[in-house]
DNA sequence: TTCTATTCTGAGTAATTGCTCAGATTTAGC
DNA sequence: GCTAAATCTGAGCAATTACTCAGAATAGAA
């Protein structure tokens, strides 16, 4: 149940056939984590939902931690790719910048905040691990653009990056999309910016 | 896999050797938990580390779910409690009272955020659904005590209160144990007052 | 002590689920 | 068409785990 390590030596997808199924089954583990929660995410009704069976499953993952390793990996791709390209500029605001920065992330990929919470329902330490380096990154991304900033209030960069990526996680985790949709986001990142700026 | 109800049909206790017994489960589930996380805290487990067999288990729970339910109970009801008892003085300043209410729960029970981090990977949705009603609750406390303040920044304090509770528990939930030890707290608190104050 | 109610025991059972493998089907190249 | 490599199938196995039950141990009352 609980393994140590993530090896794969499955087979390599060579057709497009095969990296067809590679993604359907990864995109079936995220539909199907979403709708109906990790307890209902057997390797059978992923690979049902995949439309294939379990044992083209199990040619290309060698487990189904692997599965959900895969999925994680695109998720954090996704969501570093989204921080570089909406990366603020440093003639707008910090709290303009913030406010785009979050709204694009939404926007890019409406799905985020409630694909991570899910993912924390992963029982494999290892894989939430993941998660934890991810946040480890974001936040050292975070302080790096602060450095960029002039005569803000707050010192302790890395104290200040890590409270409002906490702080942000918290909110987007727990936000309805009404939130979201109303101006929940920009409430968000005046109260980060008044946290750091002045 | 997946209950719609928790029924109790079981045993009531009625000596003190089984009241012993039920509280030695429930604190047996907690310490399980954080100790070894959800994958290992099967029932039988629960039961060694409690020092009682399954059987005797079985017989004050009718369920594994049920044990849960009743730690997510316990955890809830201290947690409220420590919000009652440590409820901000209106004569003192919102940045103090909060600060004082924060460093209080972690006085109380330091264990509370890993704990509550933990239960979120309790796969039964209607269990988490409390730990989200719960959070509800402290919302409504948090707007109730932000009503009795003059001159605050903020106009909708549904939606502050919402803001600061679920940014306090983003920080709880993702910090080390060493940040409450230095000024995190501290810098939590005054980074809530600067967004609702002025 | 004797009787009864309460509490405790733990090997065993039924159900679930991750995963395999022997073989069927499809594709690529000729 | 023919062959070999690549891909797919799904019934079934092995391991795990929530939960039961027949009876043993203990506490309280008489």
């Amino acid at each position: 149940m609980v393994m140590t390590t993530v090896k794969s030596p499955r087979r390599r997808a060579k057709q497009e056939r095969a990296q067809a199924t590679v993604s359907a089954v990864v995109e079936a583990a995220a539909r199907v984590l979403l709708d109906e929660g990790y307890a209902r995410a057997t390797t059978n009704r992923i690979a049902d939902a995949a439309g294939v069976s379990v044992g083209t499953l199990y040619q290309y993952f060698s487990s189904k931690d692997e599965i959900f390793d895969a999925l994680i990996h695109r998720e954090i791709a996704a969501l570093e790719s989204t921080l570089l390209i909406a990366t603020p500029d440093p003639k707008q605001s910090l709290a303009e910048g913030l406010r785009v920065l979050l709204q694009e992330i939404i926007r890019a990929r409406p799905d985020t905040p409630s694909l991570y919470r899910a993912l924390e329902h992963v029982p494999n330490a290892l894989l939430r691990r993941r998660l934890g380096q991810a946040r480890g990154r974001v936040v050292t991304f975070i302080r790096d653009i602060l450095r960029t900033r002039r005569g803000l209030r707050v010192r302790d960069l890395d104290t200040a990056a890590f409270l409002i990526v906490a702080a942000t996680e918290g909110v987007a985790m727990n936000a309805t999309k009404e939130f979201f949709r109303a101006n929940g986001v920009d409430e968000l990142a005046s109260m980060l910016a008044r946290y750091l700026e002045r």
